[in-house]
DNA sequence: TCGTCATTCAACAGAATTATTGAATGATAG
DNA sequence: CTATCATTCAATAATTCTGTTGAATGACGA
C-alpha cells in the first residue's frame, strides 16, 4: 500500500466519491440538495439533525467533489456540483433496486400497501396536462416549490393536502409528485386523497428527474 | 437512529451499494470482473492480493448485490450481476473526473506524458477497421481475450508487444485497447510502440464499454 | 466595538472497516 | 476414506468513520 502506481491512485480517487455516497444521511442530503441550494441550517432542520453533524457531512461531500459551497453573508449555501451526481445516485439506486432483496421487501411492505396503481409516467403526465384533465399538485414545502416546479402544478404541501382536498372536486383526477421516485410525501398525499374519495396517482418520479429530462421548469420569483 | 422509517431504510440499502463501491481494491476487482467471471484465486493473482482478502471483499460485493457467485467444482466463479454495476462505476468515475482536482493531476502527470494524441473513438475505429487501414491489438492477457474481444483484434498481451512489433510493418497504424478508459496497459503499449517507431493510438475505452454499447463481440471457444 | 448568528473546528468515545493469520469447510481425485 | 485444493470463517490489531459536545471563526448590524 505504501507505493501506489497511478492506476491505484485513480481508483483511490474514485473510491473517495463512492465512499461519500456510502452513508444514508448523505444520500438523503443529496436528494434534498437536488431540489436546489440549501444552507447548512436549512438542511439540518429538514433532516432533523444537529447542525454540526450536517456541516461535517457536507464537508465530506465537498471533499468528494459532490457539492459546492458558496458563502452568502452569514450563510453558506451548498449545492450539487452538477447533474452527474444525480446520475451516480440513480445508478447506485438502480443496482440496489435490482439486486437487494431488502429493497423489494421495504417497497412492497410500505409503499405498495398505499399505492396499488401504476404511477403516471412523465410522458403520460404531459399529455394529461395538455388535455387539461388532471390537477397536478406538488406536495413539497413551499420553499422547494418556489425554486422550481412543473409548469401548471399547484403547491399543496403535504400537511395541507387534507384541507386543500375539501375544496377540490372529487371527480377530477389528481397527480402528485415530490422529490423523486422514493420520496415518501407523494405516496402519503395519494393515500390521503384516496381515503377522502379522490382519484389520485403518483408521478413516477419527481422534480430533479423532470429537470434532468430537459423538461420546462417554472420558478416563483 | 433506533426507529427507522421506510425512507431511511431505503437510503440505508442504497448506502450499502455505494459503500461497497467505496474501496479502491473493490473497484479494481469490478473492473476485472467486467472482463468476465473469475474465480477467487484468479482474481487474487491478478491483483497481487492474498486470497482471503479478495474472498472477503467479494463477499462484501455480494452482500451489496454487485456480484453473483456460482460454484463450479472446487472453484467459485464470481461475476458482475449485470451492466447496471458498470453504469454505477461509470457515473462515480464521471463525478471524480469532473470535480476532483487530484484526478486531473494524476492523469496529466502520468497518462498524458505518454499519450499526447487523441484516443480513437469507437465509431472511428469501426470505420478504420472497415477500411482495413489499421491493426487492432488487444493487450489484455490471453484468458481475458478469449472470453470476448473486438472482432478483428489480435491478442498481443502487454509483455509481448515489443516482440510482436518487430514483425509488424511500422507504416501501418496500430490501435490498442484493454480493459477500459483508465486501463494502464493500452497506454503502456502505445508508449512502447511509439518508441519503436510505430504509429500507435489508444481506443478511447475498452472491452466492457464496447460490449455495453451493443457492438459485436468475438469469443475464442 | 460589541453582540448575535451561521458555520466550522477540535476532541472525544463508540462503532465499523481493513488486512492478516491460521483454522474450518466443501468438493474432487485417487 | 484420505489427501488435496479452493474457498470461507474466526479472531486479531490497526485504522477509519460517526455523532456529540463545546469552543472558535467569520460576517453582519447596532
Amino acid at each position: 500500500m505504501s507505493i501506489r502506481n497511478p492506476k491505484q491512485a485513480l481508483y483511490e480517487q474514485f473510491a473517495i466519491v463512492a465512499k461519500a455516497l456510502g452513508h444514508p444521511l448523505r444520500l438523503e442530503m443529496i436528494e434534498h440538495l437536488a431540489q436546489g441550494a440549501r444552507s447548512v441550517e436549512a438542511l439540518a432542520a429538514k433532516l432533523g439533525q444537529p447542525v454540526a453533524n450536517i456541516s461535517q457531512h457536507l464537508q465530506a461531500l465537498r471533499r468528494a467533489g459532490i457539492v459546492s459551497a458558496e458563502r452568502d453573508g452569514k450563510f453558506v449555501h451548498y449545492a450539487l456540483v452538477d447533474e452527474s451526481v444525480l446520475s451516480a445516485f440513480a445508478s447506485v439506486r438502480t443496482v440496489a433496486e435490482r439486486h437487494l432483496a431488502e429493497v423489494d421487501r421495504i417497497v412492497r411492505g410500505y409503499f405498495d400497501a398505499r399505492d396499488d396503481m401504476r404511477p403516471v409516467t412523465r410522458d403520460e403526465l404531459r399529455k394529461l396536462m395538455r388535455d387539461g384533465v388532471v390537477t397536478l399538485i406538488d406536495v413539497r414545502p413551499a420553499d422547494e416549490f418556489a425554486l422550481g416546479h412543473v409548469p401548471g402544478a399547484i403547491n399543496v404541501p403535504l400537511g395541507e393536502v387534507r384541507a386543500w382536498s375539501a375544496g377540490a372536486a372529487t371527480r377530477r383526477e389528481v397527480v402528485a409528485y415530490c422529490r423523486g421516485p422514493w420520496c415518501v410525501m407523494s405516496f402519503e398525499a395519494v393515500a390521503a386523497l384516496r381515503s377522502l374519495g379522490h382519484s389520485a396517482r403518483r408521478l413516477e418520479d419527481g422534480m430533479p428527474e423532470w429537470k434532468a429530462a430537459g423538461l420546462p421548469v417554472e420558478t416563483t420569483a
